[in-house]
DNA sequence: CAATCATGCTCCATCGGTTGAGCAGAAGCT
DNA sequence: AGCTTCTGCTCAACCGATGGAGCATGATTG
């Protein structure tokens, strides 16, 4: 449409006090006041036609055609904000992230994302560094955000950010840890624990003679999943009458520098160890990378949770790989159930053992 | 403060209506009328009291203390939605980055957020999964929820994304990749690419003899930081009179699977490999691994990226591990400064060696 | 004692989009 | 012709926070 075209126009430059014409071609955005100036009709009628309600109020075809070319032609993009404000729902969905730093993260991130989009949702996402103060904040800063719902990934206090969120009448779900005051949805880590032990049983009893325990180490004692790994882990050594004394059950975070140091300081280190994650990992390798390669080699450690690289490492004998897509296949049909209170859901693992 | 304390209540019930007292206590989050009407004061005080605004307009300590009780008692968060519509700043910082699923785009995701918040902006990010077409629906997006600047990360396109924010008056910055209509910021890849070539070079000729040239594979041939690469590729080669013909430089795609694919079908690899980023470089090892051993130990190889893991490979002998923390300080720097237009800066990149 | 100033608040328009209500004109029906 | 119904649109209130303007007080000054 040419400007000679546009119709008689009803609303004035006064109607909006201080919005002369000029504006519409200055840096501002347009707005649909500046479209229903342009194409000569009301911004009732612009607003319903660009966000497709439009037959259900009756507009015509040709009037559409219209606004949808005049926003085109000036690149309009519709205020979030105001939308919002407006309307009871947001269609944004929060998650809120400990880290961006390791796969299961990076993937939860990226296919929650492209999930929330394929739903009409808008997703947003923070990361928290694993700071319960954090965790609040970003819950709060969500919450500011008028999310619709809220999924709390691996939070250190679920219950904490529920109770918030409920109070502002946002539902929240607990994916990775679990609380007890919303629904949860993880990783069935006790089986999968208790099956990397025996993958690293097996490899240590077949290269060096079995009977002796595997060492755990990372995590955090009072974490839901660092307590059912250990107990798969348990559980798996009682399978063939082994014992694991104390002193191999090290829980004291899961930083690289505190398993590297941990290690560093002990005596002696089983042949077999169970890491808790791939950042303890780190910690783990960094210390193989230390030891004279004749030691080095009689050391065999499997991990929770995969990295593509940490697979290949050679004394690698398996890595858990948690479903990021039956994780966020079961969250989303959670969320769209509605469904709320103190329920848990598992998911399998896969294990994936070296390709040699 | 108890319910026998609230003062007269200057604004009734139907001051704003459909608004009733019982609201207060339901599940709907509270506002700075339901705040007012508690406190008995008006929406103005508790939003300047809230905002901090409220010694410039003259609140007295008390009121304030008042107002800040009763918001922590009902848990009030801000409504971002209203007051953004109402500023003229949102006080939001977008940024689009290719993918979640490599250390250097995870650590640019997780330091961007913490910096933007002790700048006391709110960071937004979202993934566009290298694809152009999402690139801009993610940029409109950014746009549709007022971001005051927006960080475009590896766009493939930063340009059009110029563009459409300078349309809408939305400054851009173009990190990692460069763009011709905004401020640029990037690593130094050629030096760091000839030092990685010199590295990778050194090794083949300590462990085979020297001559021969090296391999590059990854990238995508039109993508700046790979031209510059190659350029620093074929510069440490020239350096030493080595040529390297054309069916050595593969630039097809940054994906694992091509870089497999083309490495299996090939007749001869060179022992020398340049891999232009640690997604393809899982192609690259994947394919090791399909090797006899003894071939296998005729490889060696170093990555544009740094990867913790990839780093404790064997044949790995170098990773170039780019600057994030110099290229944000630099991004904010020029945020701040409100620089525009086609300015190029170049952070020197870390060249990480094995440390055994 | 009047004029001036400082203090401590409130009023009201506003940001941009949404939505229920309503209105004019055309078409259809009896 | 008089009635209803349908079509195609507009009006105006509203979402929640913000900030300029303004209005009572009480204190200070000439």
């Amino acid at each position: 449409m040419i400007a000679s075209e546009i119709e008689a126009c009803q609303y004035g430059d006064e109607q909006r006090k201080g919005r002369a014409v000029s504006d519409t071609n200055s840096s501002k955005r347009p707005t649909i006041y500046d479209l229903a100036e342009l194409v000569g009709t009301s911004p009732t009628a612009v607003s319903s036609v660009l966000n497709g309600s439009w037959k259900k109020r009756r507009i015509s075809q040709k009037l559409a055609d219209r606004v949808l070319k005049a926003a085109q032609e000036h690149g309009y993009t519709v205020n979030i904000q105001a939308s919002v404000l407006r309307r009871d729902r947001s269609n944004i969905v929060g998650m809120i992230l400990p880290k961006y730093d390791n796969r299961f993260f990076g993937a939860m991130a990226e296919q929650f994302e492209t999930r929330a989009r394929e739903a009409g949702l808008f997703p947003v996402i923070t990361c928290t560094q694993r700071d319960p103060a954090l965790e609040l904040q970003a819950a709060r800063e969500m919450l500011s955000y008028q999310v619709d719902y809220l999924i709390c990934t691996g939070a250190t206090d679920p219950d904490q950010i529920t109770d918030l969120c409920r109070a502002a009448g946002v539902k929240t779900l607990n994916l990775d840890l679990p609380g007890t005051k919303a629904p949860s949805i993880l990783s069935d880590n006790f089986t999968a624990a208790r099956d990397l032990t025996r993958v690293i049983l097996d490899a240590c009893e077949r290269d060096f003679g079995g009977g002796a325990p595997l060492m755990f180490i990372g995590g955090r004692s009072d974490d839901h999943n660092t307590r059912e790994r250990r107990h798969g882990f348990l559980e798996a050594h009682k399978e063939r009458g082994i014992s694991v004394p104390d002193h191999l059950m090290i829980t004291n975070g899961y930083a690289p520098e505190k398993a590297r140091e941990t290690l560093l300081k002990m005596a002696d280190v089983p042949n077999g160890i169970f890491v808790n994650s791939t950042i303890t990992l780190e910690g783990v390798v960094f210390w193989l990378r230390s030891l004279a390669p004749e030691r080095a080699a009689q050391i065999r450690y499997g991990s929770f949770d995969w990295d593509p690289f940490g697979a290949l490492l050679p004394q690698n004998v398996g890595m858990v790989r948690q479903d990021v897509s039956a994780l966020l296949d079961l969250t989303f049909r959670t969320m769209k159930d509605g469904t709320e209170g103190n329920t848990m859901q598992l998911v399998p693992c896969q294990l994936e053992m070296p390709t040699v």
